[in-house]
DNA sequence: GTGAATATGTGAAAAATATCACGACTTATC
DNA sequence: GATAAGTCGTGATATTTTTCACATATTCAC
């Protein structure tokens, strides 16, 4: 709440630079300089001191920036501090991804409940996460306000529909359907077909620029 | 390459009002205006017309878009006619995920090959993809330009730097590792843990504003 | 200390993207 | 056919994001 003036460009980016800093700082590293740090996230360096300095002015100049301190400011800006309980809906292949991945270690963020429509994933658990019934959803789902869609397109928006209710503000779309929500909701898209059709698209129209990074 | 002028937002909205525009049809819809596709794809009907106008006047005053003459003109414009074979390097539950989606139903891509450095799968096949050890990705790749690289993070520069001396001009990077490419590759990076942090940052410090969409 | 090298933070400019708002044309209705 | 309603295409404008380029401060080597 405090400023929302940083642009959302910038904001998407510093999960990045977070995880960065914390490889540097377990590599023993104590300085780094936007240069440096521009190699490793392939940003900008203008643009990655221009994002920090929405902060305020964290580096020294002719010096840099100091690993420990930066990353401290970060982990309070980003709430690493706090532990996000987020719920995963779909347990295919995708979902199952997710829950194998070990969020908690670098992430402020942890999936605590999966649900799935198949009976025979019910009961069990994957990756500690237990695995209850789509529905048990509503008795299950708890206080948790973010959740992640991995379920087929089909089902979308029934099961938005349900989350919302129990008072989900957040949802990580895997789905092709384009969901509606309220107002007060946050939606991300991310379509895998489509990241690959745009892909193969900039390959043949945008031919050798001397670009990457579209995404 | 004909017209590479059209910006590359919405080139990456293309594929999107291309998957959209089939639904139509396939529901038989013969028109559809932009107000009406705007509601589906939750992008602005403004920003629909004007991307739309890049590739010149698809439509009509008073009527709308004629959905199979869209369809057609976007088939042409994707290439759908033509198939970009893809190889996947990592056969986890991300990337059996890829191997069991369709995607040459709705798509014009299609995986041709997979690889894995655990012996057990090779030799066997998922979705009707073979599966290859990892050893033999060269002498198996064939002329593949297009790859989805999901394995872990700390092999994806060693196969990346093998990609792209095969040949391979564009990635679709599931690791959370900033591959290093020459300036002729093309990179798209997906990081699903800086996804959802992106997303809990978002909703903790950007409250309910009118938007939703930020990805 | 001194000079060279290094690097930040930022005003200003550029580039990219999104949105407004309206003239022009089409369709539908009576 | 005349009127009303609907919708595109786009000039103009607003907003967002990136990049340039440099004054200023710090470090390093000797």
């Amino acid at each position: 709440m405090e400023q929302n003036k940083i642009p959302q460009a910038t904001a998407k980016r510093l999960p990045l630079y977070y995880r960065f800093l914390n490889n540097l700082q377990i590599q023993g590293k104590t300085r780094v300089s936007s240069k440096e740090l521009s190699e490793a996230v392939k940003v900008d360096s203008a643009t990655i001191r221009r994002d920090f300095s929405y902060f305020g002015a964290l580096g020294k100049k002719g010096y840099g920036y100091n690993v420990e301190y930066l990353l401290g400011f970060f982990r309070k800006t980003l709430d690493q501090d706090e532990l996000t309980d987020v719920a995963l809906i779909g347990v295919g292949n995708l979902g199952t991804a997710f829950l194998n991945y070990n969020f908690t270690k670098n992430n402020n963020t942890k999936i605590v409940c999966a649900f799935d429509a198949d009976p025979n994933k019910s009961g069990t658990e994957i990756g500690g996460v237990p695995i209850y019934h789509i529905d048990e959803l509503e008795e299950r789902l708890g206080n948790v306000k973010v959740a992640i869609l991995t379920i087929p397109a089909m089902e979308a928006d029934r099961i938005t529909e349900r989350l919302v209710s129990k008072g989900v503000k957040g949802i990580l779309n895997f789905t092709p359907a384009r969901i509606s929500v309220p107002d007060d909701v946050r939606v991300h898209h991310i379509d895998l077909a489509i990241e690959l059709q745009a892909l193969v698209y900039f390959l043949k129209h945008y031919p050798l620029e001397m670009k990457e990074e579209i995404l």
